[in-house]
This record gives structure tokens, C-alpha cells and sequence, in this order.
DNA sequence: ATTCATCTTTGCGAAAAGGCAAAGACGATT
DNA sequence: AATCGTCTTTGCCTTTTCGCAAAGATGAAT
């Protein structure tokens, strides 16, 4: 499927491709293929040669780390206007990582040896792309800092916040976390184990914090999940 | 002092500067002023407005950031050639860090408004500059896959090998890592304790896999450290 | 309605790491 | 050589978190 064939204005919104000129975009638009992914499939995989770059028009992925023994870690997740798989711009061969499909999603794709041409563009592209990464940088560090300091029942409070910011969605009862989350999940993202996770959800539901069932949660009172959060004690 | 008053083969050797015409390095180097630092002293620090952004030329930073409660987490350290503070380039008018030298370090300053000047000097410059945030991306991927799934012991296993990489100097009793590091430093790399540090770098001193003493680091057989820090076991 | 796979909860004991406090060691300075 | 500030080590006890195992719950498929 050709991705010109696309609406124009879904695309206009994308943070990455504003600023252009019609042309450009066409041209860029004109270099790449679409892709659909069903939930649970995959983009790329974690060791596989980068043979192509993403943009995600919409739905919703994890970007995950496995280790050697298996464990899994998710280092980040990818939402709509996102670029990602661009391993090529970092000189990287293959994928560090592989990119898992939470809903069923819609993404746009290039060959990578088309990232330069890509980037040559238009110079706003490469100062978008350069902003996009480096708020990933920072967003890498703030999780660095969380791992390193704060103890997992607010480690816990963070990742879900952050689910909620991104894909929150009110509800009668509370504030939907408007994807399938289980505690296995939640439990990669912040370096903990299901059980863990269980256990503090359970408490919290206890207190009315929040209310959840299978893959899904329901966050209550997010204002006092964010004092647990911030502040220490 | 004026930066193009320096030696321009050390310049030139920086990877960011690569492939730029004598031209635009001279237009890039005259807009630069020169900053040294002596040990101790910060480049820019957490929370101040963003008014510059850097190169280092010689020496070595970390980059630390400080939780509400006074924890002190190093995100990353600056080695010769990268290029750091770029906060602006990120959209963002603070610093999110603090960079503080941890040998007497020399940089090059810009102006935070000539950023765009900056990048628009040269294609190369801006692919170069997205290839370093890159790396720093993964880098930081890494840490998060680290402090989620390792213990400890592993843990300093892998900021010691680093360090090893980065300043490692050949001498008669082993590698010695080349400049001041405490055992609240490593605890500060590693998301832990400068006890647990001690403790563990104690084992190893026992064991013959290290020799260290007051901020002195020396290691004597890294390849006992890197199976240390690679199979789990 | 029943079955089945998957997800979640929970109890219990073990292990890892932290916190505190005190003592020791080192090196720079005077 | 004596002093002082900083860094390091260590013992002891507490807390946090994990690991394992088993039981319970849920929802989709038949």
C-alpha cells in the first residue's frame, strides 16, 4: 500500500513532519510503505539486521530489552508521531531492541539506507528528529534516576502516571488506562517483579487509590498517587 | 580567549567535527569561547535557564543529577570530543543536570541561541550530532536494562568495566583508572550505597580481581571481572 | 455451561541491600 | 610529626524485595 494514499491532515499533526513544505512531504511520504500490525506483533526484532525506520500513525508499542536469561525490560514505549527504529542514525546494524504492538497499530516505514535522504529533507526534520531523541535521552535519564533512588512502590506510582498521561481516558469510575496493562507489564517497566506489583496494586486498591482487574486499571484519585510519587515517606 | 586561537588538529580529531570544510569550522569555532574548569568546578548546573552548550576538548565531567531530597545520581560522564548541555536542543530552557569536572577539564562554550547557527553550518554536523545522542540513548537503554534486572555486584562490576574503557591506563600492577573515583562515586553510577560499594570491592580486593585504595582504582584481572559482570551464574 | 489458558493474589521463608554507628586509614597541611 | 578532614571499612540489625508454590479469578473458546 502506497502511504500518499494516506489522510494528509493525520499525517500534517505528527509533531516530526510539521514545518515542511507540501513537496517535501509528498517526496518523503513517496520513499515509504505502510504497515500494519496486529497486537503482539512486531515492527522489529531485538539482534535483527535494521533494514528499516518507523513512524507511527497510531495504536501503541513497547519497545523491549531482553537479556540473555530472558528477562524482559521495557525500556520505552512508542506512541503516534513517534519515529523509532532509527538504529541506522545511531550507525547501529541491527535493532538493540524489539518493538511490540500492545493494540493493533498503523505504521509508516522506510529503508534505511533512505535515512539520510530523509534527514536531508528539510533541515527542520533533522533539528525535529534531534528534539525527539533527546527527549527520549532525558526521559532515559529520569528513569535512571527513579531506578536508582526511589523504592518500587513509587517506582510503580511513576510507570502508572505515565501510562495514564499518555493514554489515559476518563471514565465514570476514574481515569482508563485505555490499553491491556498487566501486572507483568508494569512490572517491566519498573524493574520489579509481577508479585511486587501485585502486592502494592493490591494495597492501593485497598486505600481506594485505584481499582483494577485483569489487564486493565483504573486510577481513583490520581492526585494522591502523585503525592505518593513525589513525595518520599 | 578565543577559540580559534587553538590547536586545530586536536579539533579536527573530534568526531562531531568531521567531514566539516576549514570554512565552516572556522565559522563554527569563532562564534565558541573557551572555558576551563578546574576540578570540582560545574559547566552549568541543575535547574539554571540554558544559555549555553558545549564541547569538550580535554578532561572529564560527570553528570549528575540531584533528587528533591539531596540523592545524587551520575547519569553519564563527558569524555573529550562530546558535546554536552544541549539542553536547548531539546526544547527545554533548563538544565535537567549538573556537570561538574572531575579532573581540571578545558570546553568550548556557545551561545544556546546560536544552536540552530550552529547545526545549519553543516549537514554532517546535525547527522553527527544525532548520531551522539544516539549513542547516549543506548548507553542510557542499557543503564535502565542494568538497574532493572542485575544485582549489585554485577552492577559495579559493569561501572567499573566502563570506567576501565573509558580512563583506563596500563601499569605495572594493572589498569589503573585514571582519576579520582570514590566508593560514593560508584555508588552514585551504580544505584547504590557507598557500604554495599565497599563491601563488594572488598570481596574482590580478596579475591585478586582488584587492588584500590583512597579514590584509586586498579584493576588486576578484568577479564575474571568481565565474566563477573556478563554470566549471571 | 464447561474447559482451558492466562492472569492475579497471597503466604511463607530467604536473600539482598540498606541504615546506623563506630573505628580505622590515608594524605594533605601546618 | 601532629592535626584534621575526608574516605573507607566493618559489625549488627532492619527493611525491602524476591522466589517459590499454590490457590483463586477471569474471560475467551468450544
Amino acid at each position: 500500500m502506497a502511504a500518499n494514499k494516506l489522510d494528509r491532515s493525520l499525517i500534517r499533526n505528527l509533531m516530526i513532519f510539521q514545518q515542511m513544505s507540501d513537496e517535501d512531504l509528498d517526496n518523503v511520504l513517496a520513499m515509504a510503505s505502510v504497515r500494519q500490525l496486529p497486537e503482539g506483533g512486531s515492527a522489529f526484532t531485538q539482534g535483527e539486521p535494521a533494514t528499516e525506520f518507523f513512524c507511527l500513525l497510531n495504536g501503541r508499542l513497547k519497545v523491549v530489552q531482553t537479556t540473555p536469561d530472558g528477562q524482559q525490560v521495557v525500556v520505552r514505549h512508542v506512541n503516534p508521531g513517534d519515529i523509532f527504529g532509527i538504529a541506522k542514525a545511531m550507525r547501529r546494524t541491527e535493532y538493540p531492541a524489539t518493538a511490540v504492538a500492545i493494540v493493533e497499530s498503523l505504521a509508516l516505514a522506510w529503508k534505511s539506507t533512505q535515512w539520510e535522504a530523509f534527514i536531508a529533507r528539510s533541515p527542520t526534520l533533522a533539528l525535529n528528529a534531534l528534539q525527539t531523541v533527546g527527549q527520549r535521552l532525558q526521559d532515559a535519564h529520569s528513569r535512571i534516576r527513579e531506578l536508582s533512588t526511589e523504592e518500587v512502590e513509587r517506582r510503580v506510582a511513576h510507570a502508572v502516571l505515565r501510562l495514564v498521561q499518555q493514554a489515559g481516558k476518563k471514565t465514570d469510575e476514574g481515569i482508563l488506562i485505555d490499553f491491556p496493562v498487566t501486572r507483568q507489564d508494569i512490572a517491566e517497566m519498573t524493574g520489579t517483579t509481577l508479585h511486587t506489583v501485585s502486592r502494592v496494586m493490591t494495597a492501593w486498591e485497598a486505600k481506594g487509590l485505584v481499582q483494577s482487574s485483569r489487564k486493565k486499571v483504573i486510577v481513583i484519585d490520581p492526585h494522591r498517587l502523585y503525592v505518593l510519587a513525589e513525595h518520599s515517606e
